[in-house]
DNA sequence: GGCTCAAGTGAGACCACAGTGACGG
DNA sequence: CCCCGTCACTGTGGTCTCACTTGAG
């Protein structure tokens, strides 16, 4: 993956795909995920304006450029003109906006180039998710969807607001302001932040374990830069050396077992209290082969001292999820860290009963060895053309030939 | 304990075809 | 060294088949 198109090697890629691991200009974004249903799920985000090769996560206000959360630590964990930089959480869409729509959801992105529509649409569906906005994992079905049905591109604005409520924080009044300091370097902590202030009406959806779907939130944008070549046309090219980022959204898992009204702030706090008992560890990957380190992703440490008891827990590491997917979302790979990072410092963090952990530490070595046989796609072109290909009992059939089934719209020819 | 059988599980084959890379001119 | 044409190989997903495992009798 590089700075052109995945797809059709010709426009510069603009927007990341994780599920295609591929990425894709504006035009071949909608012609490829349009294919059918399951492609317009893909959630998408903005390709690192550095690395041009991994989905950006945050957007550096200082620098107004996108990043990876590999560049991200790069620029501004180690250098101390950096530290003070404000970024922004970026969030992921999925379905097929238009140029406009994608401009509504990345507000800081006011000029995008018009998207050529091989079909002569505008804008077929735009699909909101709860998940899309707040992270990037790939299930977006467990989320609450909003269609905007954007022909008219009438009232989009006001689903966008009223996502708002949803996530509990405004675009603009809670955007997750991230001054960088040495205590932060694992900064993507910062965007497991907003997930922790979910709202009542949504945290047991979002907390329960589903699997893929431990995510966090990353709050709506409302950056405004002043064109779009300040948003994409800049490549820095300082990307420096390159530490593998973990995503947080397949690592965390939450149980919120107490009100959520109030857990704001003292999650804040906690996370950051996290952050800082992170900053120092060593790469995950080495971490987590190392069989001499407790790391199971699966340890549970709980916020003692929170007055509500919040519990937090890590289980993210499961057979479908890859090194890519928590190397996406923008999570630290410190966070995948050995035990005793984990524990906060109290009676309990001590008294960790034996038994448990020798089975944590066997369910993620099974995990793990389950995620050797992940799937990549290697070429999201082929994927897209599969997608869309009939087959008769499971087979591909010639084009033309009679097929039993069409995963463009699910029929049979007989 | 050893054997047989049914049920469950998992790996691999199969298909078409555009993309990819190697190779020679 | 570069360009172009040719050709063999690769990878993609849903379904089926078969070998293997597990549990019961």
């Amino acid at each position: 993956m590089g700075l052109l198109c995945d797809f059709c090697r010709e426009q510069r890629s603009m927007v990341y795909c994780r599920p295609d691991a591929a990425c894709l200009c504006l035009s071949c974004d909608r012609n490829v995920h349009s294919a059918n249903a399951l492609s317009r799920r893909h959630l998408r985000t903005l390709v690192c304006g550095r690395c041009n090769s991994q989905p950006a996560g945050v957007r550096c206000i200082e620098e107004n450029v996108s990043l990876c959360q590999t560049c991200d630590w790069n620029g501004h964990g180690d250098s101390a003109s950096a530290l003070g930089h404000k970024r922004q959480a970026i969030n992921c869409y999925s379905g097929c906006p238009s140029s406009a729509e994608l401009s509504r959801i990345w507000s800081f992105a006011l000029d995008f180039p018009p998207v050529a529509d091989s079909n002569g649409e505008q804008g077929l569906r735009l699909s909101i998710n709860e998940n899309s906005i707040s992270n990037c994992s790939d299930s977006p079905d467990n989320g609450r969807t909003v269609d905007l049905c954007s022909a008219g591109g009438v009232n989009n604005l006001d689903i966008i607001d009223n996502l708002d409520t949803w996530i509990g924080s405004s675009s603009n009044s809670a955007v997750a302001m991230m001054p960088c300091n040495a205590d932060q370097l694992a900064g993507p902590v910062d965007l497991v932040t907003p997930k922790l202030c979910c709202t009542e009406t949504r945290n047991h959806e979002i907390c329960k374990d589903d699997g893929l779907n431990e995510d966090f939130n990353v709050d709506d944008v409302d950056l405004t830069f002043e064109n779009y070549e300040e948003l994409f046309g800049v490549s820095h090219n300082h990307s420096g050396q390159f530490i593998g980022d973990v995503g947080i959204d397949d690592l965390f898992e939450m149980d919120m077992s107490a009100a959520n009204s109030n857990c704001q702030g003292t999650f804040t706090a906690e996370v950051e209290s996290m952050q800082a008992a992170c900053s120092h560890a060593a790469s995950a990957d080495s971490m987590m082969s190392n069989p001499g380190i407790n790391a199971d992703p699966n340890l549970c440490f709980s916020t003692r001292q929170a007055p509500s008891s919040l519990s937090l827990s890590f289980s993210g590491l499961t057979g479908e999820s890859s090194g890519g997917d928590y190397q996406d979302c923008g999570m630290s790979s410190t966070l995948v860290m050995g035990e005793p990072l984990w524990y906060p410092p109290g009676p309990e963090s001590s008294s960790f009963p034996t038994a448990s952990r020798d089975s944590a530490v066997i369910r993620y070595k099974e995990k793990k060895r389950m995620r050797k046989f992940e799937k990549k796609i290697r070429y999201a072109s082929r994927k897209a053309r599969t997608d869309v290909r009939r087959r008769v009992k499971g087979r591909f059939v010639k084009a033309g030939d009679a097929y039993d089934y069409d995963p463009l719209c699910q029929s049979r020819s007989g």
